[in-house]
DNA sequence: CTTTCCCGACCGGTCGTTCGGTTCCCATTT
DNA sequence: AAATGGGAACCGAACGACCGGTCGGGAAAG
């Protein structure tokens, strides 16, 4: 009831820089961040052009603050405890379900992260933490070909790629309230894309002898 | 024979249409479309701001020259053979693997048509053929299904999404002269997913015996 | 000598950002 | 309960720089 107000007028409400990020970030999603001048997003957040100054002392320090919370949240699921324990094939499934979690959650962000191009010090800066993470997968892609269960003749830096490239994918076209729960889809295309990477029709790998 | 220049120089020759676009879309893919300046371009090309409306009649129209040969190449590819006849599986089959050549041998134009996002006209008229094309993809999957290939649970229209998120991420990261082929890559690639989208345990698919 | 290609100078408009000053909220004081 | 003080939120106007695009004329190719 603090939010529903008597007076039938729609709300202004004040903005703090969190919420100010969330109006921004939908606009850079739908016009592309250069592309989208500061009188537009002042009109969109209902103020005036200067007002944003207030919460951000520029226009790339919103970027910067979107690209970190996506950032913060992809590298939470790195310290998960499913992310580090057991074998790396369930490892694996884990990362993969967890991130497409992530992503679905916190997608405006994730989505913004994943069309950076490295034009500014802060998309670089982005950039190289994004690759940190992917070079994570990669690893773990690669200690699952040590058992075996790699698909045969497949690198697994190529596997990785693909794997990361079809899971971020998802922020293309995912909505929220569609008939896919988030846990779901998470679920499936972590299957769907550790099938893909693994071997093809023999399921008895010749010999990881004994080690 | 109309690549091969005589003199052994780095040439400034002057431009054509087709020339003056390879550069511009380098200069669009490096800094982005909305990013890159009239003048940023004309300084990568050697030439004059105002030259380059010799050649193209506005910004806008360079980028749909671009955007049109992408789409010409890969809408050719639904028109072959392959794709056009056979077993749904091989046909997507077929359909993915020479996506992925195209999408390597025209890798500028390609890359640049998967990062629009409909901000002008000509964007969204991009938007909407690519759209037909990824539909016709969906139709194939679909087609596969029913055939009862497909990964048991696993909706069609998400399978096609995945597929083509996994393909079409390949942009991000392929650049010629590394240590696959395109065809090679290709052929990784279209295996992959669909090894990912079909059934689980291997029930041996009734009819194609793969060639 | 015509056609193609190219240039510098310039246009109105928009960009991100700055500035001085006003309005709102609310804890504290009276 | 009324008055007050102060920081947070907000605004319109204006800045220099740069945007995409235009124009009339000059160089070079055929």
């Amino acid at each position: 009831m603090a939010d529903g107000v008597g007076g039938g007028q729609i709300k202004r409400p004040r903005y703090d820089p969190d919420r100010l990020l969330e109006v921004a970030v939908q606009q850079f999603i739908h016009r592309g961040y250069e592309a989208t001048s500061m009188a537009q997003l002042a009109k969109a957040a209902g103020l005036g052009k200067s007002s944003i100054y207030h919460h951000f002392p520029s226009k790339e320090a919103i970027l910067h603050r979107a690209l970190s919370r996506a950032l913060d949240a992809l590298f939470a699921v790195l310290e998960e405890e499913g992310a580090r324990l057991g074998p790396p094939a369930a490892r694996l499934e884990h990362l993969l379900r967890r991130t497409v979690e992530v992503l679905v959650l916190e997608l405006p962000y994730v989505t913004l992260l994943l069309r950076v191009r490295g034009n500014s010090k802060t998309e670089l800066w982005a950039l190289e933490r994004r690759r940190h993470f992917d070079r994570r997968v990669a690893e773990l892609v690669a200690a699952t070909a040590s058992t075996g269960v790699l698909r045969q003749g497949l690198d697994p830096g190529l596997g990785a790629r693909l794997l990361l490239g079809m899971v971020n994918s998802i922020s293309e076209w995912y909505r929220p309230g569609g008939p896919l729960s988030a846990a779901d889809l998470a679920r499936v295309a972590a299957s769907v894309g550790l099938h893909g990477i693994s071997g093809q029709r023999g399921p008895a790998p010749p010999g990881p002898p004994a080690r």
